[in-house]
This record gives C-alpha cells, structure tokens and sequence, in this order.
DNA sequence: TTACCTTCTTGACTTGAATCAAGGCAGGCA
DNA sequence: TGCCTGCCTTGATTCAAGTCAAGAAGGTAA
C-alpha cells in the first residue's frame, strides 16, 4: 500500500510523516526534485525496495554525526537542516542548509565516515538510502549511477558558488544571495517564492555565510529600511526581488 | 610497448610527455595517488584503453574553459593548473589547485558543461579520461564505480575545508594551511615536503585565499621575519613547520 | 647591455565588519 | 500573570585587511 504524501510543507512534518511512512518514490511529489530520471515502473520499484522511510527526528536532533560510520544518504522529505563542521579550535562552521527534495550526506562517501553533522532545524522526516545498495542499484542501472554522480557534481559547484561568495563578497552581497536561493528552492517545491518562513537562526546564517550575528542583523535592517525585505523575526517577505539581485551582485 | 615514466617533477613535464605519452596506468609512478585501487591487471588495461595521453600544455594554455561541453575528466601527469570561476562581475575565483596525480573536471558532470575553467600555471601533462567510457567501465567495475564516488565526495569534503578557511580564519592562517597543504601533497609525491617552488603567483594564492596580493605578500614577509619560511620569490623553504601548523591553528 | 613589463614588496591611510556592551522581544513555564 | 531564557537588534569603538601609491626585483626581447 502507499499513500500520497498531501503535503510537504515545512511545518507538515509530523502530520506527513507519522502516518505516512509508506510513501514511493513514484507517488513523492518531490520526486521531480530528487529523482529526475527517466526511470522505468519496475527501476522506480527496486529503488524503493532499498529506501528506508524512518520515524521523523525532533528540532536539534542529529542526523548523523561527524566522525560517525558513514552507512547512507539522505533525502529530505520534510522540514530543514543544516549541515556543520567542527573545526579544530572547537567553532562550528556550518556547510549548508538542506530542504525537502535534497540529498546529504555525500561527503561522507571518501573516509566512510560523515565529515560534517546535520542536525535537525525543525521536525525532518528523511528518507534513508543505504549506499551499499545504491552503490550495487548503480552498477544495473546506468541511469542511476549517472544521477548520482551528477548528484555530487552538483554539491561540488554548489560549494564553489559559496566559496566564491565566502571570497568576494560583501556582507550585503551574501546575505541577499541566500536569500534569493531560499526563495529559489522555494519555488522549485511550489512554495512561495516571495514569503517564507526562516528555519535557521541568525546565529546559523551568520555562520554559514562568514558573518557575524551583528551584521547579519545589521543587514536585514538595512535591506527593510530600502524597502527591499519585509522581516519580522523568521518571516521574511521579499518586496523587491530585483534590487535584491543586484543587491546580491548576480546578473543570473 | 609500455614506456616508464622516469621523472613527473613539475620542470620535467616536457621531457617526460613527448616522447613518453605510451605510459600505462600500471607502470605510471602516480597511481598510488591517483588510482589507489585493488584492481586485476585485466582491469587496468581496460582502463588505460579509455585513456587518452595527448601531447602537452604550454603554460596559460587552457585544459577546458567555463562553459565548454563536458567530455572528460582529466589526471594530472606533470605540472600544476588552477580552476577558476568567472563570477558576474568578471572578476576571476580560483577554486582550486592541482598537482601531479590530482584529477579535475568532476564539477562538469551536473550540467554536462565545465563549471569552471582550467589553465596550465606551468608545462603540464595531462592523462584525459573520457566520461561516456569511465561510466560504462563502471558499471563493469565496482571498485571504479566506488572509487569515483569517494573521488568526488573527496573533492566536496575539500571544497567545504576551504569553505571554513574562508569564513572563520585570518590571513595568516590562510596562507599557513596553504603552505602545508602543499608541502603534504609534494611528500605524496616523494618530493621534499619543506622545500619547493610555488608554481602559482602571489595573485592567485590571494584570490584562492579571500585576500589581496598585498596581504599575501606581508604574510609571507612576516613568516619570514618569524623564522617559520624562508621566501625567496616563489621558492620556498618551511624552517619551522610545528610554528607554521601553530599559525595555520590546525591540530591534524 | 639596456629597456620594458610584469610581479612582488613595503608604507600610509581608509574602511567594512568584528567586538564589546546594552537593551528589547517572544515563547515557555511556574 | 509574570519571570526567565534564548534570540535578536542597535549603538559605540576597534582592528584586520583593503586600497592607493611608489618603488624594487626579475624576466624577456631587442
């Protein structure tokens, strides 16, 4: 039996998950995100067979842990984290947010161990793949492999975009560029593109874009008074998509 | 006929590649680096079929641009060549460095186009690995499939160090952790580990590094001053590394 | 050899973001 | 209801790195 996932919304997490382990990838409404394959009825089937739908984990509840063994990847089916590293002076660098239809977890594939620990903004529901399977799935199905490696090759750019950001860019520039991807990702699971809601503190976009509180909160003032952002608390409304692209520095 | 390799020190690229292109995988002195893999001979002259030894590159010729399809991915021979992004604003990001035995060219593989360019910084030669080929291999092939996997996650986990650098350390510590991270790379390579030429300028090391050519100078004038290297030009002499591990606030 | 050009270094000054410090606000709990 | 406690905001000050400017050193070509 499968039930269709109704809703995956960020707040949706326990309502959609509790009663509906038993989703498919072929019912997901994510699978657009997470699967763009051209796979076949019975490949979609074998993939399922290997993906584990577990029990959603609480707000500040880890995923997994730096150092732990590295056993699978995970897609989000819904809510947020964030994915951090401990650096060797003991401060947390955190390397990305993840939202419902991305995959993590990938970087512990070199050492099979995780590098990074991904802890839970809010109530998350994920769906486990166990690599070791994937990896075996690949090797029959070409289709498979490539999304895979594809899947990494786009971590990889994803990342270069940050350190490039991390290198060039003013405060500004940073703070309105992950506003715009959050908007982005957003729109790519039909949410709004112009009011969300933050899962992640100031503390957390600070870190994550090399800032410290202060400015992060500098900046959204800033952005409020030109009228570019409405921010209240969490709730951010875009008023000014196009001044906040050049705000962010990005022609595209 | 299978010719081995003599010397892949980065000034030899130009006698080791033109008269030598027929090295195969199984003889060349960088596979412990490149291809540290449990695999049958059978395999590896599967492999060294796919590959293909083309003649070299002049310094600041380009190996593939941003935007140019993506066809392979390449391994380094002999000679160093930088990544580097075009950002909107036409400013240049480099994203990495690569020495003998480093593979680049994976970021390619999300959108079937280079995401970044690649530029010789010296002579360099290059084993290209066509894609399409290494896919099909790895299906064949586990231990391939599984080795690019951990290739790739080994890029991220890299990418996501220097994500840190960036965001949470000072110059000094930027230029040190550079410094050693070369010195470990050359020991990989039986070459000295305190002792080297840095084949890339001092613009390059401050665009890598989130910095201006200016500070990157005074950084190396004051390790200098400190006893921790010695500078003359681009040849380098680390004095002290437990002082410069101290300055780069790395305890691994 | 000189002349030119690029790369590197050094100094003086400026500035954007960090730090330090104080208060405000919202949600949870007694 | 009111009091914590943990976020978030705002202001004043400091500081590390950027900018601007000048000159030295190294490589290349005539």
């Amino acid at each position: 039996m499968t039930i269709h996932l109704t809703d995956t919304g960020d707040n949706a997490a326990l309502k959609a998950c509790t009663h509906e382990y038993q989703v498919s990838c072929g019912n997901c409404r994510l699978n657009s995100i997470c699967l763009p394959l051209a796979l076949e009825s019975d490949d979609i089937q074998q993939l399922d067979d290997i993906i584990q739908r577990s029990k959603p984990l609480q707000k500040s509840q880890h995923l997994y842990r730096e150092g732990d063994d590295f056993q699978s990847v995970y897609a989000v089916r819904s809510g947020t984290l964030k994915a951090y590293k401990t650096t060797d002076d003991g401060r947390e660098q955190v390397t990305g947010f993840y939202f419902p239809g991305e995959i993590l977890g990938m970087d512990g594939i070199s050492n099979n161990s995780h590098a990074s620990s991904a802890k839970a903004l809010e109530t998350v529901a994920v769906c486990e793949i166990p690599f070791t399977s994937l990896e075996k799935l690949s090797t029959l199905m070409p289709n498979l492999q490539r999304h895979f490696f594809q899947l990494m090759s786009r971590e990889i750019t994803e990342d270069q975009q940050l350190i490039t950001l991390l290198s060039k860019n003013s405060a500004d520039e940073r703070v309105a560029s992950l506003m715009l991807s959050i908007s982005t990702r957003n729109a790519r699971r039909k949410l709004s593109s112009t009011q969300f809601r933050l899962p992640m503190s100031r503390v957390d976009i600070g870190n994550y874009l090399g800032l410290t509180v202060e400015t992060v909160s500098r900046v959204f003032s800033r952005m409020q008074k030109m009228d570019i952002l409405l921010v209240d608390n969490k709730e951010i409304e875009i008023l000014d998509v196009d001044s906040l692209r050049r705000m962010a520095n990005l022609s595209a």
